[in-house]
DNA sequence: TTGATTTGACCACT
DNA sequence: AGTGGTCAAATCAA
């Protein structure tokens, strides 16, 4: 915890103090003339405020409060799906097993390997034959290929070239798409050591070749999070909601300076999801979204957030390594990240509220 | 010749 | 027992 207030605090009293609002607008509504439809309206809103501070509850427990517990009790009811589980790759379990390795060496000869598992998804869509922006900067060997049950095509494993020369123990698996075959999903694995983590220019790859070395840009080491990148919309940071609609669901919408509500090491922007289903975004609160812009639909996230979404806290989130991740996946494009600044700043804080009493969180 | 990829087999995990 | 992850020998490519 930086400061004084984690991320999740944060958030935590951005969304009571939302609902808190929101809650004096109906009330307002109630006493003029608005329509039935406005008063519903605010009613939803509220209602997602508070479901998402009981979320964030959930989720800044204790390490052994699993992600899918929360997920499949109480509050998150209305919220089909989760960012894991919609997924087929592990990761919370992997969190845990990983935490667990690192605690209970095992034999290191063996097999399965007791690295750390931080694992990170991105999808990489390299459609036209655009060689996708995927520089993760470091050197991959492919080391295996398996069919995966259920899976149309086959998933590829490779591990960081170094990691012999340097230790260094990242590895990642590539998957193409079964609903879109232009669509790559790289999970990494394990946190780069080696020097050439982050500087290293791999020339491009032949379109064919995409999927076993994708290429650039997504330079995700260790965060545990899910992403899913097109590198042909005006910003590789679009999100193709259609693959994500069950996990965005489930991903508190909340979009945030992250001078403000940034992971630990705030002060840089780290992602920035776009999305393209508004209606999405409609029950979301308007402090996060522009209204200028409604074609526009951004929001930001926190990978640090997303760690959490996936069931991971913020375990490892050095700025560094968030940084990396930012210029790696703003690099591709100029495109500008709005910045939807949304703060504590905008909405009156009752200052009589012991949001910082012990014991208040969690 | 050297490094990368392929692929069958082994092993861990559930 | 089924599945996924990794190993390592064989093969390929520069």
């Amino acid at each position: 915890m930086e400061n004084s207030w984690s991320w999740e605090q944060k958030t935590l009293v951005s969304e009571l103090i939302q609902g808190m609002e929101l809650t004096k607008q109906l009330r307002q509504n109630l006493g003029a003339k608005s329509s039935a439809e406005t008063r519903e309206f605010l009613l939803q809103k509220i209602l997602s405020s508070y479901e998402k501070a009981l979320l964030i509850l959930k989720w800044s427990g204790p390490m052994g409060q699993r992600l899918t517990q929360s997920l499949t009790q109480g509050v998150t009811s209305s919220l089909p799906g989760s960012p894991i589980s919609a997924d087929e790759s592990p990761r919370s379990d992997d969190f845990d097993r990983g935490v667990k390795d690192q605690h209970e060496p095992k034999d290191l000869s063996k097999k399965r390997k007791v690295l750390p598992r931080w694992t990170d998804l991105v999808r990489v869509n390299s459609e036209n034959g655009l060689e996708g922006p995927h520089d993760d900067g470091c050197s991959w060997r492919k080391y295996g290929q398996k069919d995966i049950l259920g899976a149309k095509y086959p998933r590829s494993y490779y591990r960081c070239t170094f990691r012999n020369t340097q230790s260094c123990l990242a590895t990642k698996q590539v998957q193409r798409s079964d609903d879109d075959p232009s669509v790559f999903e790289v999970t990494y694995r394990g946190k780069h050591t080696c020097s050439q983590g982050s500087n290293s220019v791999q020339p491009p790859p032949s379109p064919e070749k995409q999927e076993q070395k994708p290429n650039n840009q997504n330079y995700v080491p260790q965060l545990q999070y899910v992403e899913q990148v097109s590198v042909n919309s005006p910003t590789n940071l679009k999100v193709n909601n259609e693959d994500l609609k069950h996990k965005e669901m489930m991903a508190p919408p909340f979009s945030f300076h992250s001078s403000t509500y940034g992971c630990a090491t705030g002060g840089d922007n780290f992602s920035a999801l776009v999305l393209e289903n508004e209606t999405f975004l409609g029950s979301f609160s308007q402090s996060f979204l522009s209204p200028a812009t409604p074609e526009s639909n951004y929001y930001m996230t926190s990978p640090c957030r997303m760690n959490n979404l996936a069931g991971i806290h913020d375990v490892q989130c050095s700025k560094s390594e968030l940084t990396e991740i930012i210029s790696a996946n703003t690099s591709a494009t100029n495109s500008p990240i709005p910045d939807l600044d949304f703060s504590l700043d905008h909405v009156q804080i009752d200052t009589n509220f012991p949001f910082d009493t012990p014991g208040f969180f969690p």
